[in-house]
RNA sequence: GUGAUUGUAGCUCAGUUGGUUAGAGCGUCGGAUUGUGGUUCCGAAGGUCGCGGGUUCGAGCCCCGUCUUUCACCCCA
């Protein structure tokens, strides 16, 4: 029998973990930093929880898991009569999470009573989605999210602005966009043009201006529904262009009698305007009011960050959601905003542009080469002795030929090698080698510490 | 879910109108070299041609099914 991957999943050989690693551990160094606490929660998920809110395709593109056992035993006949549908809840009770803000929102939900609002979580971790695999598409993939629950406050909006800047700047990639919207302006439009409730319908139409054009749209429009005065009435959407300033200003002209989009474009003003008051250098943020995103549970604010110059979807996303919790039958109205980074899109990103670091992939630092069971005797006190200075080093386990070391060292990138015959043994003077330059010199066993050090 | 596409050695790929024993480069292992790698030379190992069925005297090649890869749509990180 072959071994074979499940579809859509891969496995993380060293290399590709340690620029991983680096991915993970610039995003959690830049969530900690903004108070932000680690989370981490099961990998299933009831589908009560889960369905539902994601929409349709959401829920379609569910992992479920079925139940334990004899699982078809108990379904009556008359039941199996009625159809795949009607079978389905009752032989599959739980589901693999669709995204980390869900069950983040069921925790908080279970732990109302211990939590200290507003409440700030960091979780990194997979989720799965039963998608067709593509470009930049995964079955199993990580996300890192920050959210902050139990507050209105825009300031969180504004820092989660700020976090986007500081991720990406730390991560190496210069030339992105933070592109932000607002729901409630798309809730204003749909009310304005005279079909209210069907937002939704028209930001997954409007949501793909740039990429078939103002026609397209139209057609699509038409197709999901829309009046004909609805279409005409949306044709100022297409003029919004401009400045952030501009756009705003323009926004606000056009939809004067929509109470919610007023509110919505006063939230993306003082957002705006918090994030200068923090003095952020060079704001990468772009208005776009085509922006929608397809998770149904966003209620406010809406980000999504592409990375310019490769054919990568994005690579995070969030906003703000006010009805999560309240999903799960709490009284209390909990609102929540948050960020989500797409670990896999930003390494195929990095990689593409080659900007992982060139130390990203460095495993050991020095491999200690004896030529004999006396060279031995010397290199163990080193060796543990480097480990202590914090440097990664080791040894080949076995007395081989010097040449099988030095290709090991070669096939692990190691930088140093340390050659330890009869004659540094009787000197204590050790040749210290290094890999990439062919150089070799001699010095003491301490002086290696610090040699390899710098 | 819709429409394409891919599959031959560990990797990247050749393989003619269907014809006898399926090849190359790279990599791996061994040697040239018992104290020095990434260069060179010599040698070796490594294949159910994705899987199942069919057509044929004969299938890596043609047909059907299936799985897988990649891509677009839908949607999304």
């Amino acid at each position: 029998m072959k071994p074979s991957l499940v579809k859509g999943t891969r496995d993380f050989g060293p290399e590709q973990m340690s620029k991983r690693l680096f991915i993970f551990d610039t995003i959690r160094a830049t969530f900690k930093r903004f108070g932000f606490l680690p989370l981490e929660t099961p990998a299933m998920e009831n589908l009560s929880t889960l369905t539902g809110k994601y929409g349709d395709e959401g829920d379609q593109l569910l992992f479920k898991i079925l139940n334990s056992g004899d699982f078809a035993a108990s379904i009556a006949p008359e039941v199996l009569a009625t159809g795949s549908k009607a079978v389905l809840p009752k032989i599959a009770e739980k589901g693999l999470r669709y995204d980390l803000t869900v069950p983040f929102a069921r925790y908080v939900v279970m732990n109302r009573h211990a939590l200290a609002l507003p409440f700030k979580r960091y979780q990194m971790q997979p989720v799965w989605r039963a998608d067709r695999p593509q470009k930049g598409r995964y079955r199993e993939f990580y996300q890192c999210d920050a959210d902050v629950v139990g507050t209105d406050s825009l300031l969180c909006e504004a820092e989660i602005v700020l976090m986007v800047h500081e991720v990406m700047r730390n991560l190496g990639i210069q030339n992105f966009a933070l592109k932000v919207n607002n729901r409630k302006i798309l809730t204003g439009i749909a009310e304005a043009i005279g079909a209210p409730g069907m937002e939704g319908a028209l930001a997954v139409a409007i949501d793909k201006l740039d990429k078939i054009g103002q026609e397209k749209v139209l057609d699509e429009l038409r197709d999901r529904g829309f009046a004909e005065s609805a279409i005409t009435a949306l044709l100022p959407m297409f003029t919004m262009q401009g400045t952030t300033e501009e756009v705003l200003n323009k926004l606000k002209s056009w939809l004067t009698q929509s109470e919610t989009a007023q509110k919505g474009i006063a939230e993306l003003e003082e957002t705006l305007r918090l994030v200068a008051q923090y003095g952020l250098e060079n704001p990468q943020i772009e208005l776009d009011v085509t922006l929608a995103r397809g998770l149904s549970y966003y209620t406010g604010a809406i980000f999504e960050v592409k990375a310019l110059g490769v054919s990568i979807g994005s690579i995070s996303g969030g906003g703000r959601y006010d009805n999560l919790t309240s999903a799960f039958g709490t009284s209390e109205r909990l609102s929540g905003v948050g960020i989500s980074f797409g670990v896999d899109r930003i390494y195929d990103v990095m990689e593409e542009l080659s900007l992982f670091p060139a130390d990203a992939g460095q495993g050991t630092t020095v491999l200690l080469v004896p030529f004999d069971a006396e060279g031995r005797s010397v290199a163990l006190p080193l060796l543990n002795a480097l480990r202590r200075a914090g440097v990664s080093a080791e040894m080949y386990p076995d007395l081989a030929k010097v040449k099988k070391m030095l290709d090991y060292a070669n096939a692990k990138r190691i930088p140093y090698v340390v050659l330890i015959g009869s004659e540094e043994v009787q000197t204590g003077q050790l040749a210290v080698k290094n890999m990439l330059t062919g150089e070799q010199q001699k010095m003491t066993a301490e002086a290696v510490i610090s040699f390899v050090q710098g």
